[in-house]
RNA sequence: GGUGCGGUAGCCAAGUGGUAAGGCCAGAGUCUGCAAAACUCUCAUUCGUCGGUUCGAUUCCGACCCGCACCUCCA
């Protein structure tokens, strides 16, 4: 079975392949910078990592487009109360963004956009539109009229023909003709920060950007777009609107939503006390890593449910993985190769592959995984596991690792040297090879204190960091 | 009211019309100078409830119960 994903749009589970054949072009809703990026934020980032990692391991070259909202109500009033411009506001929350990345081991998009640098794009779109008869003023700002364009709803497949009965309506919007319009620019209001052009002296409403930017660098028609589940509607459904009433074209062929992500059953809130973000959990003492395998660890169009047992036990279970790791790279094996070793590591990957293909089911993926150790350890124990074996054994959680990057630890600074650490065990073998015990101990409870953990195996001690 | 998602062992969580992956926890064992670590084994006659279809349903259909999300800013 070939590579699909679940698209939004039809609902349905499609094969996917880029216009081009080759090159994915993919666009991102990337962060608004007016605070730390949240553990939910970064699900969905990761789930965006994970998709680029597999679309890459799929054999595809990708041109993603991340945007950076950096102007938006919520931007606009934190930094007025500070005093602040909103560049002086936006860019501490947008380099922590990209350093919360970094540490998380999310790739970095191929081009990184914010907002604010597109003005004129989405000023031009929106002249566009207005040329088209798609929009209207109303007090200096000017609205999508939704009623010109049909096919409205058909991605969130919300039905907007009649009254939206239990729905909150937002009363203070009286300057729209109908409640389901969208405003495209914003009149300027006194003390905030406007841009002053063609179509008034304003500011861009917030889906505009999508459209302008991601249209600018990747084309009329996306290969993907992918965000957050909640962006479903409105924000993507009026990206749809906006670009398909300008160039008559499909704006992208899929759509990708991330669920959500809950804490310890309930809805993240910062009332609830159950708000992370990664700094948080990091200061908790968890590695990048674990956090990014918890993330990981359940497919991304399903609840995550983020606990603290979560964490520990996805920390266990990556010490499982770096242990089988460790195993292959020390211990010694007889010569040759067994067949059905090879057999089986081979069948991993395919089966490794294809749960990947099934619209990245992470959790199926990671049990391929976790059963060929099992399997392999065991076929070590009874030397059915040789020499000639180790190589796609290493090839498998190569392939794995490409994807998922948890083997590496993250390195703390400072701390005793490989070199030092080998010293010590050289002379405990010496020790205990002239059964001075006493010493041998004295020396494993110095590496202990020093964070180091040393294993007797029957091919002599190894040793790895806590 | 509308739309969508989900309810699988103590916890997390895949999956399939043919009789339940995987991880964590727990228990047992192997190894070891002792230990630690590591590894192995065991751990759901059962998949929200009740009906229906079927030789056979956790998987399909219907009803119901429960939880959640979106319909307003939100990853």
């Amino acid at each position: 079975m070939a590579l699909r994903f679940y698209n939004s749009l039809s609902q349905q589970l499609e094969p996917f392949t880029p216009q081009d054949g080759k090159t994915v072009r993919m666009y991102t809703c990337g962060p608004t910078v007016y605070h730390y990026a949240h553990i939910g934020n970064l699900r969905t980032f990761t789930f965006q990592d994970i998709l680029r990692r597999w679309l890459r391991a799929s054999g595809f070259a990708l041109n993603n487009v991340m945007n950076i909202t950096d102007v938006e109500d919520k931007i606009i009033r934190a930094a007025m109360a500070q005093g602040k411009t909103l560049r002086e506001y936006t860019a501490e929350y947008e380099e922590a963004f990209l350093e919360d990345m970094a540490t998380l081991r999310l790739e970095r998009p191929e081009q990184v956009v914010r907002a604010t640098e597109h003005i004129d794009e989405m000023v031009d779109l929106i002249q566009k539109l207005g040329e088209k008869g798609f929009t209207y003023e109303s007090d200096g700002s000017t609205y999508y009229r939704i009623s010109k364009f049909p096919e409205y709803g058909k991605l969130s497949h919300n039905d907007f023909g009649g009254m939206i009965a239990g729905a909150r309506v937002d009363v203070d919007e009286y300057d729209k003709d109908d409640a389901r319009d969208f405003v495209l620019w914003k009149q300027k209001k006194e003390g905030e920060p406007s841009w002053d052009t063609p179509i008034g002296d304003g500011r861009p409403g917030w889906h505009i950007e999508c459209s302008a930017m991601a249209m600018k660098y990747l084309g009329a028609t996306l290969d993907i777009h992918a965000g957050g589940i909640d962006l479903q509607f409105p924000h993507h459904e009026n990206e749809i609107a906006q670009s398909e009433a300008v160039t008559g074209k499909q704006f992208a062929k899929f759509w990708l939503h991330a669920e959500h992500l809950i804490v310890e059953g309930q809805k993240m809130s910062k009332s609830l006390g159950n708000f992370y973000t990664l700094r948080d959990l990091l200061k908790l003492g968890y590695a990048p890593e674990t956090v990014r395998f918890l993330l990981e660890s359940v497919p991304y169009r399903n609840k995550l449910n983020f606990t603290m047992d979560g964490v520990k036990a996805a920390a266990t279970a990556i010490e499982r993985l770096r242990n089988f790791e460790l195993r292959l790279k020390t211990e010694r094996f007889g010569p040759d190769s067994d067949a059905a070793s090879e057999a089986r590591t081979a069948g991993a990957v395919l089966r490794f592959r294809e749960t990947m293909d099934d619209d990245l089911n992470t959790a199926g993926a990671l049990g391929v995984v976790f059963e060929f150790l099992r399997d392999t350890n065991s076929a070590m124990d009874s030397g059915k596991f040789l020499a000639g074996n180790v190589a796609s054994a290493q090839g498998l959680l190569s392939l794995f690792d490409s994807v998922f990057d948890v083997m590496r630890p993250t390195t703390v600074a400072g701390g005793i040297s490989d070199e030092a650490v080998e010293a010590l065990i050289a002379e405990r073998v010496a020790a205990k090879k002239a059964r001075d015990f006493g010493r041998a101990d004295e020396v494993r409870a110095e590496l202990d204190a020093q964070g180091i953990v040393l294993e007797d195996t029957k091919d002599g001690p190894r040793w790895k960091r806590k």
